[in-house]
DNA sequence: GAATGGCTTTGACGCAGATCAAACGAGACA
DNA sequence: TGTCTCGTTTGATCTGCGTCAAAGCCATTC
């Protein structure tokens, strides 16, 4: 138990996504009502938090921690379709059935809100659904993205284009900027990064240990990993030099 | 000239899209304002509306015809990441360069709103508003879909996914239902589904002669196509014999 | 410290789809 | 009627990645 537990602490405005969640643009007096309608949950590294079609009741915000979207075809292929980082928002207003499966990758806390009155403060507070507006263009923007990473890239670049996500990320979340060397751990196994990139795993560990031996990327261990040059990285994921992921 | 020209008839209560587009949810008073705002502009098969990065002052409805959203790499290779069709929303309220290529497939016409007053708009009028985010998650529902296809089908499945969506499509616009016979003329060039396909245009010319030599289409010309059985047709394409692609 | 199980790496081989190349069909225009 | 162009088809060959198989690494457990 390396993770804050936020669960006993029900006050927002010490809420670590406070300002980048779907709650980010409230006033006071509409946290409060927030706050009379959510719960938190956990789950642990593997657990499906959503199984797709089922009935949803509630949806959510990922805390901390980090879960995926996968799909599935009924011959067992499965396709990543969505990360979901902390202030990541989880459900639809207005849609009963989830549809997609939704799986902790890591240990995840999520800060969720019984599914009716969130509907209803959708409608009477503008401030929820426009900061939900928000986040879903933006989410609209990396899918599109990952469609290009998906149809067109190689297997190599593609590894770069994840590789270079997570630090970017991982850059916005406090560690050093861009185009310096960065350090970060991958909070996905193989197969993981495999479903996200439309790869077998076998692939991805190909590439992750060519990318190692030609000098893109230092490996300790199989998922601690330094990215000396992310220009370099840049160039080997076929990005504009300065090319902007937004997620 | 066999479209009709709606241009002329700047009434918004005679407009094709007028249930379906950003403006479904208005009153008659909103609508007057929108009215006020709008202006209707043309573009031929092949013309770009949009280039990539170019400054939006302006945000609008496809009308009629079928528009294209396209990344393209630095050397040259292009993925579509969005179909636009009558009533699809163009351009992203509160950002002001455009993020892709938006190209006019078909001769097109746009019900254009500039682009402030419509901002305005959106923090005013909460049916604008919550219209646009009802249209923006069933994109990216789609989108997603789309990852599904690019990432983890085969060439065939591809071509059969994409095929079932035009029939899908032109079913929910007036012509009969599924699983009985469907005839439609394919809006794409061969090149156009390649690219939203992530493949070669080759690729789809040899896929195309495969399911017609296998009786799962009839082809008359290049773009006429009838379909005897689409419960085939879905196998195909790898989905459960009832899937539903929203878009 | 041996054994178990999950994750990862590496190798050998085959195939789906890319690439390169040529030719076809149909409409536009002289 | 010829020829130009654009979209398309078809063939021959190449190759990146998938598939199958085996073994390595490391943490956990008894």
């Amino acid at each position: 138990m390396s993770v804050p537990d936020f669960t006993m602490s029900p006050n927002c405005s010490d809420c670590p996504i406070r300002h980048r969640a779907v709650c980010a643009r409230c006033e006071p007096n509409e946290l409060e009502r927030l706050e009379e309608i959510k719960y938190y949950r956990t789950f642990e590294t593997g657990q499906t938090i959503i199984w797709s079609g089922d009935k949803m009741d509630f949806v959510g915000s990922v805390v901390s921690g980090i879960a995926s979207l996968t799909q599935t075809m009924e011959d067992g292929r499965t396709q990543m379709v969505g990360l979901l980082l902390p202030s990541d928002f989880v459900g639809r207003p207005g849609r009963d059935g989830a549809a997609y499966d939704v799986v902790a990758t890591t240990d995840v806390v999520m800060c969720c809100f019984r599914k009716k009155p969130f509907e209803a403060m959708m409608t009477d507070t503008p401030h929820v659904a426009h900061r939900l507006l928000e986040m879903t263009l933006d989410e609209l923007d990396s899918a599109r993205e990952w469609m290009l990473v998906l149809g067109r890239k190689t297997a190599r670049e593609k590894i770069a284009s994840l590789l270079s996500i997570i630090a970017r990320r991982n850059a916005s979340m406090g560690v050093g900027i861009a185009s310096k060397a960065m350090i970060f751990d991958l909070p996905l196994t193989r197969e993981a990064m495999a479903d996200y990139l439309g790869l077998t795993l076998e692939t991805v560990s190909r590439q992750m240990s060519a990318l190692k031996r030609d000098g893109v990327i230092l490996l300790e261990g199989k998922r601690h990993v330094t990215v000396p040059d992310m220009r370099r990285l840049l160039e080997e994921a076929g990005d504009d030099s300065d090319g902007g992921y937004p997620i």
